[in-house]
DNA sequence: GACGATCTCGAACGGTGTGCGAGTGCTTTG
DNA sequence: CAAAGCACTCGCACACCGTTCGAGATCGTC
């Protein structure tokens, strides 16, 4: 370069140790979840995530092995944002609501999660404290020592199966990109017509959109969760 | 042709109506459904599948507009193959239970179906006969008649969950080629080291390994949909 | 200055879903 | 009996995909 001594100066001052500038893992997976998030499994794709870091296409495969790898990277990410309450503070009933609400909330952060979480293990990190620290909880609760497994494996999967339809419901009205409750009224008027000769379902979609689209989804989430614990509650040992 | 006298006895004798021999939608159905059973979502491709029936690939879209049509139609055809009691020949917590084994049994045969049920409305023939005696069946619970949906949908998202992950698990051991017993013992191993430093998660997972993988995922099925259905119970007026 | 390690990336391979338009066989009409 | 029109098939091509390979650039170290 022309200007050597400044240039020198310049790379002396900048951290020593971090060689030139690098993609990282943890660039690639920030960008990759952004990219998710927004627009959705089918919207990732490697030449759009390495342009979005302004690098090659296969400069991504010196950092991570494989699209999916990358994509148990990103879920095990996910299991990381999930709260689970010490029992010692709110009793395990409130400590399972709360476990509910905040595994609902990430996965409706993350609405690209039930399309990819059915195909693979979750043996990552985060998984493994979740869990852990799952057991802990519903551990406190008094369940038989066999039951604790099954109790809260019940929990995690009426939450995720409730909170994954839910999330195809709110993905269809995204992508149509009308007004939420213009959206519902649509689809009431289209459900009416196709469900002509089912009277009981007639009413129940009737029922459904007399709400708004988040009323209806958290009463129903909630109540599910509350009917299951109150079903848990009577296996604890008094 | 050279025989056209015989060619038109021959052709007048099959039935006339039914032009030459064409693909239907209905074979087209069937066996994409049969690849996708037996080789999963990402062995469906439409050239695959036209190579099975023995034409092009693009013939298949005269008879189908999209791929993902076509498995639209399919999932109407599993919501087609549960089976909802009557109420009056069981009553309604055994209606249920029965309703949740077969939605259980139906997803089993078709593991293919968490993968892409997430992804799209089900408001298919099907799908809507299955709402229809779903709600005939929770309506006459005795449920307070704004809770019928809620109850149904709790329950339908609970088997949902639960089989999406036991699908999981199950096609995994299946894909591993290697008797189930001793993938079962692979993965106890293997989890063991990953969960070195979890006890619980230790202890949860030798407790899980320790039965057969068939027996454990059924027990853990049963406990949460009794759990659900007795906390379903206490709402029914009596 | 040379070497080895680290990192980037263009070209290419074998796949994917699907639009287009030409072609083929059958039925119906003139 | 010919001609027209419908129902259906399908090869080609396009734009995209994940990924491999191997050539090159850039670095710290001797």
């Amino acid at each position: 370069m022309l200007d050597r001594v400044n240039d020198w100066i310049w790379t002396r001052d900048r951290k020593p140790a971090s060689a030139r500038e690098t993609l990282s893992r943890e660039q690639i997976a920030t960008a990759a979840m952004a990219i998710l998030d927004t627009e959705g499994l089918a919207g990732l794709s490697m030449r759009k995530l390495a342009a979005k870091l302004g690098s090659g296409a296969t400069s991504l495969y010196w950092h991570v092995p494989t699209k999916d790898d990358l994509i148990d990277l990103l879920i095990d990410e996910v299991w990381g944002e999930i709260d689970v309450p010490d029992p010692d503070l709110a009793g395990w009933r409130a400590g399972a609501l709360l476990f509910g609400h905040s595994l609902r909330a990430a996965v409706l952060r993350h609405p690209w999660l039930p399309e990819v979480m059915y195909t693979r293990p979750s043996i990552g990190p985060n998984a493994m404290a979740l869990g852990e620290r799952g057991l802990v909880l519903f551990g406190a609760a008094g369940f038989p020592e066999h039951e604790v497994d099954l109790a809260m494996s019940s929990v995690m999967s009426y939450v995720l199966g409730t909170v994954s339809a839910e999330v195809a419901t709110r993905e269809m009205a995204r992508k149509s990109g009308r007004p939420e409750d213009a959206w519902v009224e649509d689809l009431r008027k289209q459900a009416e017509t196709v469900a002509e000769n089912y009277p009981g379902m007639q009413k129940s979609v009737r029922r459904r959109t007399a709400v708004t689209l988040d009323e209806g989804l958290t009463t129903n989430f909630v109540f599910g969760l509350d009917a299951l614990l109150d079903g848990l509650e009577t296996h604890v040992k008094k």
